[in-house]
DNA sequence: GTCTATAACGAGATAGAC
DNA sequence: GTCTATCTCGTTATAGAC
């Protein structure tokens, strides 16, 4: 019944699963066994050691949920909707706890250039998710010669990743859901005024 | 020579560094009081765990460097001089390591509501200190009115959290010095805009 | 306050039967 | 591929001499 590729799903679901409940010190071989109801030495027999299983994990689900979400933002092309489907992957993403394993392994990797390259790897794709995303707004308004798209794709994304880091440690989690709203009001004070530059090539 | 003041003090800036260097699952009570060049029992008669040790001395780190940062941002009252500083900021907190800490403490807290909550009253004097930053800028603007000051400090500071975090995890470290360089034009953009609705009410 | 010594435990990892 | 059993090491934490 249970093939190799079911064990090893399994594992790496109850990998990320344990990560975003215990956190990186909480993450050990026996308690992701324990998550996964599998044997504890199937996890070094399968991936090597705890942290290529982790890391292993946390890129493929990365990639996934990015793959995943851009659907949602294709099409897109004006800024307060963007605010609007940002503010949707935040409140998606806070209880699903993407970002958090993230820091969690950000953390793990300390002092390890090889996983620290690997868990790259995973997380490029957001930013380039953001790039295509802002591409759009930007378009022939003559700032997206002016101002750098990638510079501000970069920012996006180090904003998001701030925020949920807030998000999680602030006892009174209030003030997140007033920042989107925040974003959503600046986006079309913005929008307002990069309308009319668009139409000008239209 | 050597009374009890110098003892909590050693520790406590042996543990800051371990941390810095070695992440949070490196930092065990051994390595932080060979860092120190102490016994490893005095951190339990000390500070009675080494994550009390850790949250202790990274509050009052986070304290003290806000305190000592206010002074350079009073009096900067327009955006590109604004962003200026906070990439002097930015350097010198990338190579000190105090964001970096602060990341290694939030993944060693997860689980634990009352360390975090300690954590994270450390860190709030950074939001207060950006907030009166941006009030200086906004005032008389009629942008003060309209977008919440507070949302924006949050937001400013959460930016920084990621760009660091980020910073530090790609293997090329390309876009950080451009990104700066992008604020510093916004800020001018933006003061531009700014400038002339400031004078209305001079 | 500081030291040595050690208890008590859990970690990663492996050998070898099945 | 999976299991049991175990080795070895490092961890927090404490007891007790100084």
């Amino acid at each position: 019944m249970t093939n190799r590729s079911d064990t090893r799903r399994n594992l790496m679901d109850a990998a990320l699963e344990t990560l975003k409940s215990e956190g990186i010190k909480g993450t050990t071989a026996r308690a992701i066994a324990a998550t996964g109801d599998v044997n504890q030495a199937l996890i070094f027999y399968h991936f090597g050691g705890v942290m290529d299983l982790l890391i292993t994990a946390a890129v493929e689900d990365s990639r996934l949920r990015a793959e995943r979400f851009r659907a949602h933002l294709e099409g897109v092309s004006e800024l307060p909707e963007l605010a609007e489907v940002a503010r949707q992957l935040h409140e998606h993403d806070l209880e699903e706890g993407g970002v958090s394993a993230f820091t969690q392994l950000l953390a793990g990797t300390a002092g390890d250039p090889e996983m620290a390259k690997r868990l790259w790897d995973g997380f490029e794709p957001w930013i380039e998710l953001v790039r295509s995303s802002l591409a759009g707004p930007l378009a022939n308004t003559g700032f997206d010669k002016l101002l750098p798209v990638d510079d501000l794709a970069y920012s996006v994304v180090a904003l998001f990743m701030g925020i949920e880091l807030l998000d999680r440690l602030d006892p009174d989690r209030s003030p997140t859901e007033a920042l989107f709203t925040t974003f959503t009001q600046l986006g079309g004070l913005l929008e307002g005024f990069l309308s009319p530059l668009r139409q000008q090539d239209a």
